[in-house]
DNA sequence: TCCTTGACGGAGA
DNA sequence: ATCTCCGCCAAGG
């Protein structure tokens, strides 16, 4: 595996709860911020191996990015929720308010 | 092996 | 507000 990659995972990792950060975000901090794709392939197929939570990485607009019809959509919403995340108008969170602050 | 495709995002036009 | 165009790079065909 590719460091920078590792570096993703660690990124990820270091997300608390009750926080949410986004794909940009994860990719500047883990070194590129040119990289937001990478950080969406990483979660994909990375999950179960590390216990990432990935229900903490959203898009910058602030929405989930996960097709609606996707059965994972739903669980990834609870998830915040349960975390204490609202959601306002087309399940859109504020990441002023939500946002890790980094590091 | 080459080509396409993303759970993305910022800069232009 | 909307729409391309790239950067990045691992999988899957």
């Amino acid at each position: 595996m590719q460091d920078f990659t590792l570096k993703i995972i660690q990124t990820i990792v270091a997300i608390p709860a009750g926080r949410v950060a986004t794909y940009g975000q994860i990719a500047a901090i883990a070194g590129n911020h040119r990289a937001a794709r990478q950080v969406s392939r990483v979660l994909h197929t990375c999950t179960s191996k590390y216990q990432l939570p990935w229900h903490r990485v959203i898009g910058a607009a602030g929405k989930i990015s996960i097709p609606k019809d996707h059965t994972a959509y739903l669980r990834q919403k609870k998830k915040l929720e349960q975390e204490g995340i609202e959601f306002g108008l087309s399940d859109t969170i504020d990441l002023s308010l939500y946002q890790w602050s980094g590091q």
